[in-house]
DNA sequence: CGAGAGCTTGAGGCATCTCAACGGTTGTGG
DNA sequence: CCACAACCGTTGAGATGCCTCAAGCTCTCG
């Protein structure tokens, strides 16, 4: 039961899950498998569709357009889940693959199922978990829409760096980040030529540094102002106040 | 028992509600409210946080970047859910206002979670729409991350005809659309400007008019081989295999 | 030792933005 | 009923942020 550390952790700052949900959890969704960088992973493994759920590495999902351009629509670190929305919907353009080595648990619908059933302060979490990864889209949305390139590297780093640091992963003044730059610039919509500018620009301000695996942040309230960045969305704190979805032992009109 | 009848035409596609799930659906979203056009909605009108239904009429929502900039995230129309995420999650950065005159029901997570707790197959076609959702926020990403003007416009226009077809709002030809040019310009990341000379060039390719709160689809084919446009990800025949979230009938180890 | 990938820099081009202006429509208040 | 404000749609001219093309260096891996 040593596995599923990564998503424990992340949903423990919405709830602390006792032994008998630890035990759902490790026996719907405790397959890890090992992968190697650079893989890609198959949203159609088994005759039925499948999510990942990211114990150790890094992985991201992405799209080709039909001129050849990717766009990544996100990064998954230790508890994510890459493909939930694949898993209710068939969808056959979103693509996914390792960036690192990484140890992944196969989501199954069933298992999802199952643990939604049985577990409701989990199911709880997970739709909590998941409003918050509604709220990083929009935050990229409007990365893509409305901020400059200084501003867009700025932000994603800060949020970043902020989810890292959820699940443990960050430093005191840093995070350790195997992203290539042509992945980033990828995701940001940018071209890798004019990320490595920006990130220049930002080093020299002071900013913050990239290299050697290491991102840096020299000046974090000064990011912060340059990105516009209010981390509101990704608060941990907030518990709502309603019954949470998923609690079935009351009945209603 | 005459409101309501906007969801329950999009959730018509995945399944057809008996009478005591369109009871459900009645007693605890059926508090249908007036708005008049131009009218900001308020996520926290009452004590706890709330989402807006949309029964008629136009809505979106957005986000104010500290320079003034607007990110519009998404427009809602009959049988969407504004806010949802907001439900689960502090966030009071995004806003949200009607468009035309229209009616709405304010959910609150209360009433949410009552209806994934009592009507299972609700539930599960929530969650399909929810998926759904997601997919247009992808397909959103990408129309900023990596598609030029045209094909960003060429993109939303296909995509709205297609929804406001799926809950019988649009025509063999074209729509009705209330938006005015600097509203879509914000929700694609354009200046209203460059918006209005892309429409001119849509214009005069034939493949598309826009005026008199009408989009007229000249050439459907050519506006989604230029484009890219793949409508999978709103397809409406796919219904997940596995048992669906919230059929709480079964325990499970 | 060669191939491939990433990082970096230079020079030029273009898609889109900014600033500016005008006419039409709608709503509003005196 | 008129005057005015506010918003929208449209067009022009100039500026610029980011892209494209091109090249060289380094590192890793086979």
């Amino acid at each position: 039961m040593h596995t599923l550390n990564a998503l424990q952790r992340k949903l423990s700052s919405h709830s602390q899950f006792d032994s008998a949900e630890r035990k759902i959890l490790a026996a719907q969704f405790g397959r890890p498998q090992v992968f190697a960088a650079r893989q890609e992973l198959d949203f159609e493994k088994y005759s039925d569709r499948n999510a990942y759920l990211v114990e150790e590495g890094w992985a991201y999902t992405y799209k080709i357009l039909p001129n050849g351009n990717r766009q990544v629509v996100e990064f998954g670190i230790a508890g994510d889940i890459l493909g939930f929305c694949e898993l209710q919907m068939r969808r056959g353009d979103l693509l996914a693959a390792t960036v690192t080595p990484a140890i992944l648990h196969e989501l199954t619908a069933g298992s999802f199922a199952a643990v939604m059933r049985s577990a409701p302060r989990i199911a709880a979490a997970l739709l909590w978990s998941g409003a918050q990864h509604q709220g990083m889209m929009v935050e990229h949305l409007i990365d893509l829409g409305r901020r400059s390139a200084t501003q867009r590297v700025a932000h994603f780093m800060l949020e970043l760096w902020q989810r890292l640091n959820m699940v443990s992963l960050g430093g005191k003044d840093g995070f350790k980040c195997p992203l290539s730059q042509p992945l980033i610039a990828d995701a940001l919509g940018l071209t890798a030529i004019h990320l490595n500018r920006t990130l220049r620009e930002l080093r020299i301000a002071g900013l913050m540094v990239m290299g050697d695996g290491f991102v840096e942040i020299r000046d974090e309230k000064g990011l912060a102002q340059l990105a516009g960045y209010d981390s509101t969305y990704l608060d941990q704190a907030f518990i709502p106040k309603a019954v949470p979805y998923g609690t079935h032992q009351a009945k209603v009109a």
